[in-house]
Parts: C-alpha cells; structure tokens; sequence
DNA sequence: TTGTACGCGTTATCAT
DNA sequence: ATGATAACGCGTACAA
C-alpha cells in the first residue's frame, strides 16, 4: 500500500542538508546548540524526506530504553485490568512505555517473562503477579516495585487493608448489628489481604462486639462459590434470626453473590442484612442493589508504583545506593444501599 | 544489591573462550555449524559470566524486533480487558511481545502513540480502539488488523454479530412472544453493532412478527443510563401489559440494569418478560438471575487478530503483496435464566 | 567449521 | 557552532 522504500537516517539527513550527522543528532538533543538558520534548514529536510526517529538505535546508543516490564496475574479480574489501565495511563506524565505479559500464577512462566524483559533492557519491573517470592526477585539487577502483594525484599505499594477494614466494621456499628460477621479465606501476614480479618478482628475486639468469623475455603469459580455462600447464608439465618447482622465481606464479588442469594430468597435485602464490601469494583456499582464498600483508590495505587519505580531508576543511574519503598494508600467508605440505618 | 558491572557480550564470551564473536552468535542462530566440543565451551563460558542477551541489539542489527503495538480504547470495561488478555496471552504460541496503551478515545493521542509505537519499530499494530479511520490506518507502513471496529482499508475481525443478533431474536420467537423489542444507540453500518439491530431486523420482518425498535441514546455513566431505561420500563408497563414481552438489549450491561429495574419493581423477574443481552460478560453471570446473552469467542477474536497480522508481516518481509482479510467469528446463544418457555 | 570486517542508526568524545 | 570518529551489541557476507 505504501512505497517501503528504506528508513530515512541522520546519514540521509546529513547528506541533504551537508551537515554532519552529529549535527543533526544534536538538532534534536540539544537543540540550543544549533543556530536558528541551521534549525530551520534541517526541518525542512526533515520533512522533504519524511524522517522517522529510531528508538532503538538511541537506545542501543545510550542505554535508556523508557521500557517498564509489567507481569500481571489476569485481565479477567476487574481489579487487576482497572490497576494495568491506570499504569500505562501515567504514560502522558512519565513517558514510560509498558510491556505487558499476564502470567495466569504460572511460577515457570513469571520466571519466563522476566528473562524476557531483561532481555528487552526494561529500566525497571512491576510485579502485580503473586509470584515469585520477593527474595528472587531482589536479585534481579533492575528496580521493582510489586503492588498489592507480598514484598519483603523489594518495594511495594498497598492499600491499606487494615484501615479499611476498620472504615467498614465502624460502619456497621455505627449502624447498631447484634452481631458482626465477616467472611474471608484464611491467609497469612504475608498476604495483604490477611489485615481486612485483621482490621474486623480489632474492631469487634477493642469495642466488645459479638462477632463471628468465618474463615473458609471460598471456592474457584461461580458455581462453587455459590453453594458455599447459600450454604454460609443458611448458617446465618438459623443462627441469627431476628437479629441485626452485619456482614463484611472479604471484596465485592463474594458481596454480590451473597446479596444475590438473600435479595432471591426474599426478593428484596431485609433491614437486618447489612452488607459492606471491599475494593468498589463495578459490580457493586452494577448490583441489583448498590453495594456498600470500601473505595480502593486504585489510581493512587498505580502512581505510587510509577513514583516509586522512577526514584530507584533515578537512583540507579547515579549509581547510588537504593533504599526500599513501602507506601500504603489509604481507602475510603463508600456507602451505598445495602446498610441501612 | 547486585554487583552493577557492564553487561557480559559477546566480546567477553568470545575473549573467554578465544572463539570469534561470530562463532558465538552462530552458537545462538546456528548451532549446527558449530561443533558440539566448542557448544560445550561456550555453554560453560556463559554460565560462568552470566551472559544475558541483549534483544535490542539484535533487533538494530536484523531488524525484527517481535513486538506489536495495541492500542485500547479503554480497560476498565471489561470487554476490552478481556480482548487485550486474550490477545497477549498468545505469547506462549506466537512469541510477540506488547506494547500497550490506552486512548480514551481520544484521537490525538491515538496518533501519537502510533508514532511512538513506529519509533519502537513494531512489526504490526492491533487497533481496537475506534480512531483514527482505516483510511488514515492504511497509510502507514506495517500491517493493521483491527478488532470490532470500522476497517474498510485495513484488515480487520469482528463477532458476526448479525448471526449473533439472528439467534437472539430466534430464541425469543422460539419462546414465544406477543412483541419483540429491540434497544440499541443508533449506529450506522460502519460499525459492527449496527448488525445487532439489523439482524434483529431481518429476523421480525422475514417472520412477520411484531415488533417495537427503540434506537436512541442510551445515555453515560451509570446514573444516566438507569434514568433512560427506568422510562423505557414504564414505556413496555404501559404499553404491552400483560403481553409477553421478547427483548433483545444491545449489550449485557445495558440488559442487566433492565433486569435490576425489573427485578426489583416485582421481586423477581415476570414470566411475561424475557431478556436477552450480548456479549457473554461476566455480569451476565453475576447479575441477580443469570442473563441469556450471546457469546462472543474473544479467544476467536484475538488468535484470528494474531493469524492475520502474522501472515501479513510475513509476506512483508518477502515484499509480497498483502491482501487484506476481514474476518467473522461466529457467537453462540447461552440460555441462561432470564428467558422463559 | 571458524574468523574478518562491516553494517544497523544513534549518541558521546574530542577536536576544530 | 560544527565535524570526525569511535562506541553500543549483535548479525552476516565473504574469506580462509
């Protein structure tokens, strides 16, 4: 369709314009060295040979791809795609451009990947995927920062899980239940996740409130997850009839399929459910009732992460010595409809 | 935390060994030529100075980079997310890597990171995102294959969406309605939802059946679009009261706020309304009652992406003449719960 | 089978 | 202010 005639260079440049290549190089890096007259000599051969600039060629010239490598675990969770779009997004502010691979917590395939990326020269990694273990990946000779996960060895930005928790606990005792509920997997400290249990854990704690725990395999996939909250919901009906509960579930997607199953059963939420979420992901905005929840400022997140990662690269090229970044970016109560007064 | 020395190459591996470069770049791309005693000696060089390769360096010198440019419109719908991981999970089989980013839709910027992509020397550009024309696509000088979008001049892939609309419509006949409604925006026939109205079309007037076609906007933001479907609720209330309603919604996530403002005026869905969404997302799942909707294979859309531009930048390498490929991929009718026999 | 020499397109250093 | 020349790391004729 188009004439695929070679790529125009600086040797092509030069040569119309009789100028050096290091001139024409210097039109663009620094331009303040070239007069004006010249300037505007070199535009027009610019455009008369219709002039593509080759990245490559500068990288391999100076070292400085502008690559930032990005594993991330999955596109198919809202959460994960929402955090990916608000990373490549900071390209118009930083100008760092993003190579992105989803691993699927394949180990074999992160460690893959990885390689790759070195192998493209990337200045700095940001590790989304839950593998590998933060002591590998500190000895890999780039910045990386993880979000939202396990980050003892290298930098890391989360939410601050603990302090929503307690955003979403103080909602529901603000709102007087009789009982207090929250629904988790079992985790460990080294899961971010693991302070949402431990955020109700002391709210119910310090102020004395009755509350039951329930920390449980969760199921993979829609259909296991529903028995296991049908079954989670008749627990709760048998054992607190009557009584005000208040429910907080681990994130939105569990909420939702809870609030589904009670909003069936009665075909409307009772006055005695209250229900908070976590993360506000579109399906609490897509609910059949609005979902109480605790915003996740996912933005806040993914600038973190860039802010981080550019002050170590910064860093590296002056050969100075980097210290590890540990922020935590504080959520919000976002109430909606299923608490109710 | 590393030791930051220079990067070990070729050089070293070959000063190591006291082979030539070249014999070291032969053990990489030609290994047959060298003999297994000397593959021995290399081998053993390179884990002794960590050799890591320098992709970039490779591309500068045979000019295949096997990167390839997408750009989104937008992450945070689902769709798109789910299309981009699809598409970059072909990695493992094609062996691209991805350079990403998101446009908003905003044409400015979408030529700009083309620009910035050819910089990097892409070997091809997916463009989902609905700028610029294929027309000013077709311009530039590698291949394009675009996905569910206007392609006139370029190759392209969308869902066969009037087969998509033909069996949405047929299963509403199937169950038997007294009117047949269709919601969509009104669209023209560049863009590939405009077949979901005309197969719907087709559908009732090869049949004779009766029909109510509701195009107009449907509205931003999810406030916007509730109040425009609460008045479109009161519209079928008013008019086809206690007839039995057939409705073919543009998209699941239009189908699934009809569904809410239904569902919560009865309590649960009546018999007399039957709806049918499109797209297979995963709120068709997770909505109060799971939606009948059409399944687009978007693993269909990103291999048949890949296949095309593959097979485009091959015959570009060959300076073959590239013809270009439209391609179709067939959906699926999914009966979920909210239609009724 | 292996080595020499040059090219890929740009930047950096040192002159002038 | 501008130019000549040597890098950057690898691939590939061509020669041996």
């Amino acid at each position: 369709m188009e004439n695929k005639k070679k790529k125009v260079t600086f040797s092509d440049i030069a040569e119309y314009t009789h100028f050096s290549k290091t001139t024409i190089s210097r039109y663009f890096n620094h331009p303040e060295t070239v007069t004006d007259e010249n300037k505007k000599i070199i535009e027009e051969a610019l455009q008369a040979l219709d002039y593509h600039e080759n990245k490559l060629a500068k990288v391999l010239a100076n070292g400085k791809t502008e690559f930032i490598g990005i594993i991330v675990p999955n596109l198919s969770m809202h959460y994960y795609a929402e955090l990916l779009s608000q990373i490549i997004s900071t390209y118009d502010t930083f100008g760092y451009k993003f190579l992105v691979f989803e691993s699927q917590n394949d180990q074999a395939k992160e460690l893959q990947y990885i390689d790759e990326l070195m192998a493209y020269n990337i200045e700095g990694l940001i590790m989304i995927s839950h593998f590998p273990h933060s002591e590998v990946l500190s000895h890999y000779p780039i910045p990386i920062v993880t979000i939202e996960r396990e980050s003892q060895y290298v930098s890391g930005v989360t939410t601050n899980n603990y302090s929503g928790a307690l955003l979403a606990t103080k909602h529901l005792m603000d709102i007087n239940n009789d009982i207090y509920i929250h629904i988790n997997s079992k985790l460990t400290e080294n899961n971010p996740d693991y302070y949402r249990t431990k955020g109700f854990l002391d709210q119910c704690q310090t102020n004395n409130l009755p509350y039951d725990l329930r920390l449980q395999d969760l199921g993979n996939g829609f259909e296991e997850m529903n028995a296991i909250y049908t079954s989670l919901f008749e627990d709760f009906e048998r054992l607190y009839k009557g009584k005000r509960k208040g429910i907080f579930v681990c994130n939105d997607t569990h909420a939702n399929i809870l609030l589904n199953i009670i909003y069936r059963h009665y075909g409307h939420l009772p006055h005695d459910y209250n229900i908070v979420g976590f993360d506000d992901s579109s399906i609490s905005r897509e609910a059949i009732i609005p979902i109480t929840t605790i915003h996740q400022d996912i933005k806040g997140l993914a600038i973190g992460a860039m802010e981080i990662i550019i002050k170590e690269i910064e860093a590296t090229k002056q050969n100075k010595v980097v210290q590890h970044t540990y922020q935590r970016v504080e959520p919000t109560l976002m109430i909606r409809k299923t608490t109710h007064q």
